[in-house]
This record gives C-alpha cells, sequence and structure tokens, in this order.
DNA sequence: ATTAAATAATACCTGTAAGTATTAATTTAT
DNA sequence: ATAAATTAATACTTACAGGTATTATTTAAT
C-alpha cells in the first residue's frame, strides 16, 4: 500500500511540473502526460493550489506555475498536505501510539525502515530532481509544445 | 499509510500469539488483549487459519495455535496473504510500473526506503520477535490466565 | 461584445475496505 | 442427552477514498 493513490497523483503532477519548471502547464497538458482521471485531476491542481505549491492562471491560456521555489518543497510536505504524515510517524504500522516504556512486539523491527522512509521524504525537494543528486534525467524530461 | 489496517490487525495477531507461543488462546482472550474489533476478529482469525498459518481447534474449550514453526513465517508472507506484496515492490509510490529503460522521475529517491522495507518483511520471522534478535521482550510477553 | 478556453466550487456517485449480524457446525463438560 | 462455549460460513451494512458531473467564474482572442 505504501501511500495513498491521492498522493501518487499529486507527486506525479509535481514532479512532472518540477521537471518542466519553465512551462506553465493546463490541467489538460498534464492529463495527456499523466493519464490521471481528467476532473479528478482538476481537483486535485485545485488542491495543490489552495495548499500554495502551485498557482493557477485562469481564464484561456491559462494553467499553473509553481508558487514557490523548488528548493523549499519536500516530499515530506507534499504527502502532509495531501494525506497526512501522522500515520506514517506512528509505530506499529502505522495507527496505534506506542508508549517508549512498553514498546510493541514490532517496535525494533519497524523503526529502520520507517526512518529511512521518513528521512528520505524530509531531505529531498523537488529541486532534486532536476540537479540529478538523486536521479537521473536523461529519460525523464520531455519537451512540452503549444 | 503504510499497510492496510486488515494487515496491521493480522500483525498484531500474529505477534501477541508468537509471544504466546505455549499457549492456545482463544478468540475471547485475543479480543480482550488487542481490542480489535470482536467479530472483524473472529473473521480474521478464520481466514489466517484458511491461509495456514494458524490452526483452529473448535468447540469448547477450543482456539487457536500456530500451524508451523514461528521460524518459518516471514512478515512478508503474512502481509502477502492479507493484502499481498505487489504494491509495495511496484514503483512510484505502488501502483505503476516503471520501465526499466525509462525509470520515472521518483525512481531513485524510492529506491531506498523501499528496499528496506521489503528486506526487513522478507528477512524477519515470529520467531525473531522471541528470541530478541530484534526486538527486547522484556515489556511485551504476558502471562495468560485461563 | 462575444466566444472560446481555461480554472473554481460544489454536489453527487461508486467501489471497496472495514466492520456487523445471523445462523450453522463442532466439541466438551455436565 | 443437553447445554455451553467455541469456531465457520455467509450475507449484510457502513464509511470513506476515489472519481464524476454540473454550473459558475475568469481571461483573452477575435
Amino acid at each position: 500500500m505504501f501511500i495513498s493513490k491521492t498522493s501518487e497523483h499529486a507527486l506525479r503532477i509535481l514532479t512532472y511540473m518540477a521537471l518542466n519548471y519553465e512551462t506553465q502547464l493546463s490541467a489538460r497538458n498534464l492529463f495527456e502526460e499523466l493519464q490521471i482521471p481528467k476532473r479528478y485531476l482538476m481537483r486535485l491542481l485545485t488542491d495543490l493550489s489552495k495548499s500554495g505549491f502551485i498557482k493557477a492562471a485562469r481564464g484561456r491560456n491559462g494553467g499553473y506555475v509553481f508558487a514557490r521555489s523548488l528548493d523549499t518543497i519536500y516530499f515530506s510536505e507534499i504527502i502532509d498536505s495531501v494525506e497526512g504524515l501522522l500515520t506514517f510517524e506512528g509505530c506499529v504500522l502505522g495507527s496505534t501510539v506506542c508508549p517508549v516504556d512498553k514498546p510493541c512486539a514490532m517496535h525494533q523491527i519497524w523503526e529502520k525502515p520507517k526512518q529511512t522512509f521518513l528521512e528520505t521524504l524530509k531531505s529531498t525537494t523537488l529541486a532534486d530532481l532536476r540537479n540529478g543528486k538523486n536521479i537521473r534525467l536523461k529519460y525523464s524530461i520531455k519537451q512540452i509544445h503549444h
């Protein structure tokens, strides 16, 4: 399971936009590229606008561009805004809170993968997608034609 | 999110049973200890029986004990039987398959936490809970009274 | 001014995971 | 034999994430 479908959509939208940072992209552009259900995609874009990641230009020739610098947008913040990070930070697999003096049976086992996961989210920004710190861009960047 | 509620229940059931390996436990015992909704718990126990992790003794003084040796039961197998492991093994956050020659934008970023998670699941058995390899038992074992 | 092309708001629908209810079957103590 | 205590099977209900539909608003090209 890992993360919700909606978070996945949000990440796909923003990572694609990050790789085409210079270009204003419309919902239609993003739909054609990402194949996320159109109306749902549109709603998510509005949500991402309200969350302040991107900003919308309305009307004819409208579309979306980033509202903030890419190097300030951590993956953790994106997921946090969509589904919250709390369920990832808790113990025994999400929901249960696990008291420090009486850890649950899986506490130790869970600790390492959980930390690796969270640390990656909290230390990686959308800018890292572009500067190749974590990723090769070679096959991923694609030119947008209007 | 990480894993489904049902997987979480299953893991809590089996880890608790593992820590009380010697004792046959009834649905009632487990309900009192784990506070999983009673009827749902009972159905999950039947499911876990059918999956071959535990075996049921029916009728008065019935209950459940393990059907297999603890050191053969990997966490990966438990989750696999409840919700499947495929969504954890795929790329971009679960569902999307990511071609090797054209990896998605998050491919590299995701690789490490995903591997840590899966390797832990695939290398840890219920027996490890008891022998202290990964966990201190001190606070977790609890005597069952009939 | 009008129309076309875009986003925004709001309400609604749907499929599925999670949980509940009912009845049947099994076993053992008495 | 009967009753009590358990698991098994099956069907139903509920909540919510995910997805649709409709209408309003905004902008710019003509």
